[in-house]
DNA sequence: AATGAATGAGTATTCATTCAT
DNA sequence: AATGAATGAATACTCATTCAT
């Protein structure tokens, strides 16, 4: 055994640490491109490089290392988003367009997008991750969106829309853009090609309009 | 009806002509429900009342049966479509309200909705099919829209608002309640439901109260 | 019903009746150029111009089709021939150059020949029919060649070659020649292409010497 | 030969070598014994010892192990034979005994053999492989044959025949036997029974008779 | 007699999973 | 821990054969 070769043990062990994050990160990009049927065991392993008989030591099968890849995936953000929404200061229309565009860069233009593309393909052939991803994203994000739309309504900036259904006027827009990045507009020919600050920034423009008490009003409306 | 007329033309010529018509509704059901892979042919064979020697007998493949199942359900409806928003009289804003509610009724609906979920969901995997459902689904919505939105701006109701952008205000809403519908939405556990009718009337509302020129407003914002 | 229509019926009962040869001959093409396996009924109806129920009317199954197509062209052409030899006239080196052309003529060059590539080719799949084709034509023929072979050795022409190996020495040129015609011959580049008259020419000379006795010879060589 | 060293390469790292050469051989039996279509995938795995799953981890498909079974069988045995050939002492006359003594040792009485038969039966069916075949072991060895005529003539013993043709008049024989052999010969009922040492022999006395220079004559006869 | 729609047993091939090394 | 050879259950597709018309 030369000394050499004994070189940067770190290094090894370090990977051998991180070959579940390697490997969820590689069969993150292949569900997403090609949903969970259409991915090859091999190829996340190879894309993760390391052997097909190394991945089943991690995961014990293609289905818990889809429901590990959704779970790690499904950071608790929310808590962090709770907080700035309650300290924002400004008016509810610029709330809105910041959460936009912070949603954007945290999430919509990351991988995690990827992941609601995923679930909402795959939702039907897993109805426990289904679930999970329920509580875990869609609830929270749906409160989340409430508690913006109270602010909104308690601070005489927007009418008193009913709230159940006022959320999705808010989710939709980021829901669609997701599915379109990681669907259509993957294989955009220009026409389909979507640049997502402008979208953004004219659905929330439109909503917040829409949404908005007017001169005179008592933002008391339907 | 003289019984000697024999209208009923033979059993067995009968299903002939009815068995492709057959095997594409059970084939929609079954892609919607599971996805492209998860779907068996013989499955689909047995729903349709055939064996799977039939299946092959009519579409030379699975993903041939795939192709004619999309192919099937966007028969071009935009036509007639257009022309009602010809000749529709009334406000934008209503028109916008009355094109939502139409839609949801001729598709969202049904069972066509289920080739939006399944077009997203695979889009990567058939570019082909993909390019096709762009060329004549997307588009032609696209356009559709297009043209609503320029009637509210024509007649002073909306604001000059960006179009290429504007249309996907309107588009979004329809795409998420689509894929809602067919993945979250069909494991519903109350929180998750969705009332279609209460959801557009939100949305139309929303949209376009939040493209409407003000009263004193140039109607040429930004 | 006019009377025009009713034109020709002799036509159509001379099809019907024609029916079996044409599916017969349709299927030895097929069956020699590609086996058996490899052929379809469908393909050997359609080259018939029948439809595929209608060969299950005539033939009750694949492998009686084939045994018919065997039958069939298996003609026993051997009485004509054995006494064409007995009444020859002329040396027996004539007689085998003789043969060698006729046999062309009336087998090798027709779709007969394609018969034994057949048997060859299949012989194992089908032990049955190969029984037949021996008893009907290899042992026949054998007996043919044995007699010309021992008419020059009667007459002091050839010499006293043991009869029973003999006969493969101008066998062996028939065979291989139907065999190379329809594999590999078929696809020949320039270099594989065979002229069968100058083959068998060559063949008979080479042959008729190799067996012949020489002047001051006895004749009665081992 | 001490325990630690271990000169077994571990049984399981052995037969992984052994595989192909397993699978390869059990193809050959088959596919000589059956056809390219009677033979199923599972039987070929089986008669190696190992899973159908196997052979396609070491073949592609069916037809590849075809093509992978022929190419096997006919190494360059042609460069070994070219060099005997020009070496060999004695008149060509015994040179032809001998060549046929070797190639039935070597060849004709081998597995080898099957693979000539398999191809005459198949050639259709893969004009792919066809030509890889002419190429690689009819044209070598057609002008192995050339080069012994060739010898005969130059050293005054043979014939000046056409070689093109003179050329089949020793291969015809061979290639006859391997057929024969593979297909009615495998059913032999006594008639049919062909001992290939009294065979070979009879066809080289009676060529080597038919090609050769008679006393006084001048080598130079059409 | 003729058709051709329907069948379903049969086969090549794939791929998640196992396990000896 | 890591490998990758081996597995075999699962599935799309074929095609000889049947049979109602």
């Amino acid at each position: 055994m030369s000394p050499t070769s004994s070189s940067s043990p770190a290094k090894r062990e370090r990977r051998k640490e991180a070959r579940p994050g390697e490997l969820l990160e590689a069969a993150l990009d292949l569900f997403v491109e090609k949903g969970f049927a259409a991915t090859r065991v091999d190829e996340v392993a190879a894309r993760a490089g390391v052997s097909k008989g190394t991945l089943f030591l991690y995961f014990p099968s293609k289905e818990e290392l889809f429901k590990a890849v959704v779970r790690e995936n499904i950071a608790g953000r929310f808590i962090e988003w709770n907080s700035e929404v309650e300290t924002f200061e400004g008016s509810t229309a610029e709330l809105l367009h910041y959460c936009y565009r912070v949603w954007w860069e945290r999430v919509g233009s990351t991988k995690a997008s990827g992941i609601t593309k995923l679930m909402l393909s795959e939702a039907q052939n897993f109805p426990e991750i289904t679930q999970f991803y329920q509580q875990e994203v869609i609830l929270p994000g749906q409160q989340l969106i409430r508690r913006i739309l109270q602010r909104g309504i308690d601070r005489g900036e927007f009418r008193a829309v009913p709230l159940d259904y006022a959320i999705y006027v808010v989710l939709a827009p980021m829901m669609f853009l997701m599915m379109w990045k990681h669907s259509l507009g993957a294989c955009a020919q220009g026409a389909l090609d979507i640049d997502p600050d402008r979208y953004l920034a004219t659905q929330a423009d439109v909503i917040a309009y829409g949404l908005a008490t007017r001169p005179g009003s008592t933002g008391l409306s339907a």
